[in-house]
DNA sequence: TTAGTTTAAGACAATAAACTCTTAAATAGG
DNA sequence: CCTATTTAAGAGTTTATTGTCTTAAACTAA
């Protein structure tokens, strides 16, 4: 697997974040509900993007989560170092410490391009540009394809 | 990461079997130890690539395992599909079920063309050349770098 | 035939990832 | 002030991955 589940937990709740424009408070509850996410799970994966300042949270009833203003601007590359940390892009295809053409492996000039492909589509992903356009055709995120982007 | 233990593990020691050109048996004891690999766990994803064709096997005294016609001729792309599945070359960037341009999700457009280099990476590269290329320009097959490709 | 070597197979254990639960802290509204 | 609601924090549980161990089967050579 590409990213770990926590991940794609993390950028399914941005998603749903980013297609609501404006800027109110949404509950973690809800989403988790909406999205078929354990609710106690989804909190703690916000709370990583929350503590990265990609999220602001506030407490108590008609509290939530919404995108920050840098949370509005980022890629789906923050998104993953906030969660999964930058190993994928570090880090060596064979599990060899400190990826580098100093000591390369095997893999090493096959992976750095492929590496670098999946980080310039990461990066050139704009969060809000992507939940815009999976609001306006409908794409779906959830299994069942039940989520309406409302 | 993109690939389990195991498949990297499987990889490294295809390498190894690769650049020795004769066809005679090499021991997973002895290619554990070369390449600080646990020998049970070697021999357990050893014996996935001899189920697949990819490796042949012989038991008893100055046996081992070596490369098939087969695995002479494979790919990145067939170990990898030998040990982890076909998974990371059929599912949704986002974990849902039945990734397809009928039902997409919202990175879909963009994961398929990043999914189909880290394809075509692993399909181009040629096991037996890699390990040509690894044992002339003396590339590193462990963390160390202390395995000698002979 | 017997003892030693090697892969095969599968049970078992340790670790990491994924998920759940409980309690605390902040906030709103009555 | 009191109660309900919501995130924060962290402990605990389950499941998947990784790693170890034991026994069996195939084979060699003495
Ligand atoms: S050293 Fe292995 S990919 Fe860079
Ligand atoms: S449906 Fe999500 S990547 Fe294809």
């Amino acid at each position: 697997m590409l990213l770990s589940k926590s991940c794609v937990y993390g950028l399914r709740a941005a998603l749903y974040l980013a297609a609501k424009r404006d800027g109110s408070y949404y509950s973690i509850r809800t989403m988790s509900e909406e999205l078929d996410i354990s609710f106690h799970f989804l909190t703690k994966i916000l709370q990583q993007l929350t503590a990265d300042s990609l999220l602001e949270s506030y407490k108590g009833p008609n509290g939530g989560v919404r995108l920050s203003a840098k949370g509005k601007k980022s890629t789906l590359f923050d998104l993953v170092i906030a969660i999964d940390g930058p190993g994928l892009f570090t880090e060596c295809a064979l599990g060899l410490p400190g990826c580098g053409s100093e000591e390369p492996c095997p893999l090493h000039n096959s992976w750095i391009d492929t590496r670098a492909s999946i980080e310039n589509m990461l990066k050139r992903t704009n969060l809000t540009k992507i939940a815009e356009e999976g609001k306006e055709k409908h794409f779906r995120l959830t299994a069942d394809g039940h989520f309406s982007w409302s």
